[in-house]
DNA sequence: TCTGGGGTCCTAGGACCC
DNA sequence: TCTGGGGTCCTAGGACCC
């Protein structure tokens, strides 16, 4: 997933895979995720900064936002305080963060970026050409492997190259994404630090690379099932029903594709998810075998109240049932209860999902 | 060169309506 | 049978983030 600092002087990269990784640095070590460890920390690096301001934003588990605008009186100087809370969090938590300054979000969030670890930077307006235009286009936000390519291709390779292109270009070439990227590479953003409003999430999914290559109907239901239990529970926990249901596919030569139904009434049950699912399936599927498998509901309206639908079977006895597991599962243990199709099945009874849906930073490619 | 899994947003084409 | 211009909705795919 990604590497520590001594693990990069090795050149091993973030998302390489292990094999290679070990073929670099072969007394490397592996240690799994510990997202709730991951969660604590971030938490408690919130619950410091909300010390040093009253406008705080979560932007992903590991990054905030800090408005420190009228914080003048207190602190004389932001780089200043910027080290009083970096040494602060190194001290109490036992960790080292970069900490970026600057007059909006994307140039502070350049300037955090710029030399790690444990440093304090600042991109002032009058400092980008300095600072950021020698850097190369892949390290601006928002330009990502795509986006690098057709720059390159055009002779833009570095920030400083695109700050300077000329925009009309870039709207007829990258559309409103060259506006967004040209915007960023001079600097100009006017996003607001904003509190973490309790956003409506527009859709819960999971997906899951299989341990060995599907070929058959039968299991490829099995696996859209034990996708299908994680999604519709946490569906029914954040209290949504949703109004589309899409399933993916990648096959083992890596081709992609997906399709998608928009319901006639909105739904929550493990069981109507999953029908859908599998019809889904069945109408996508060509026969090739199959590494990747995702499903995703979208389209989402709270489920305190639903239409009922005169035309289709009536869910009221489907959704106590899921009810019911709900609650054995969160009294007892997710694997308190399980659907017997799974035993001897080689697929997990349920996949995907994140440890704490509630407290989970929602992410976002948007500043 | 495709790691894997969770998301969001944008775009283009087609169907359909009046 | 297709004219023209306005619109919406649905679907699939691609791009980006961490």
């Amino acid at each position: 997933m990604t590497k520590s600092i001594p693990a990069k002087k090795y050149n091993i990269q973030t998302g390489e895979t292990i094999y290679t990784a070990k073929a670099k640095c072969p007394e490397l070590i592996i240690v799994p995720p510990n997202y709730g460890l991951y969660m604590q920390c971030s938490r408690a690096f919130g619950d410091i900064l909300r010390e040093y301001s009253p406008l705080v934003e979560q932007y992903s588990i590991d990054e905030y936002f800090i408005d420190f605008t009228n914080m003048g009186r207190i602190y004389a100087d932001p780089v200043e305080a910027a080290y009083i809370i970096k040494e602060r969090i190194k001290e109490e938590l036992g960790f080292t963060v970069n900490i970026g300054i600057s007059t909006n979000k994307i140039l502070a969030k350049m300037a955090s970026e710029l030399k790690k670890p444990d440093k304090v930077h600042t991109i002032f307006p009058h400092e980008i050409a300095d600072k950021m235009w020698c850097l190369p286009i892949e390290e601006l936000f928002m330009v990502g492997r795509a986006t690098a390519k057709k720059l390159r291709s055009r002779a833009i390779n570095t920030i400083g190259d695109l700050a300077q292109a000329d925009l009309k270009m870039f709207k007829l070439f990258l559309k409103s994404h060259g506006v967004l990227v040209w915007n960023y590479a001079n600097g100009n953003d006017i996003s607001p630090v904003r509190e973490n409003r309790r956003t409506m999430i527009k859709g819960i999914g999971n997906s899951t690379t299989i341990s060995f290559d599907v070929e058959d109907k039968t299991t490829a239901h099995l696996v859209l099932l034990s996708l299908t239990e994680t999604v519709a529970s946490r569906l029914r926990q954040a209290e949504y029903c949703a109004c589309l249901v899409s399933v993916s596919i990648k096959t083992n030569e890596f081709y992609s594709c997906s399709h998608q139904r928009k319901l006639a009434s909105a739904k929550d049950c493990t069981n109507a998810i999953h029908e859908i699912a599998c019809e889904l399936f069945d109408e996508l599927w060509k026969g090739e075998p199959i590494r990747h498998l995702g499903v995703r509901v979208s389209e989402l309206c709270r489920n305190y109240f639903m239409q009922l639908s005169l035309f289709e079977r009536d869910y009221e006895k489907q959704r106590a049932v899921d009810r019911t597991v709900d609650s054995i599962r969160e009294r007892f243990g997710p694997d308190a209860v399980f659907r017997s199709s799974f035993l001897n099945s080689g697929v997990r009874f349920r996949s995907g999902g994140t440890i704490d849906d509630e407290e989970y930073p929602m992410m976002s490619s948007v500043l």
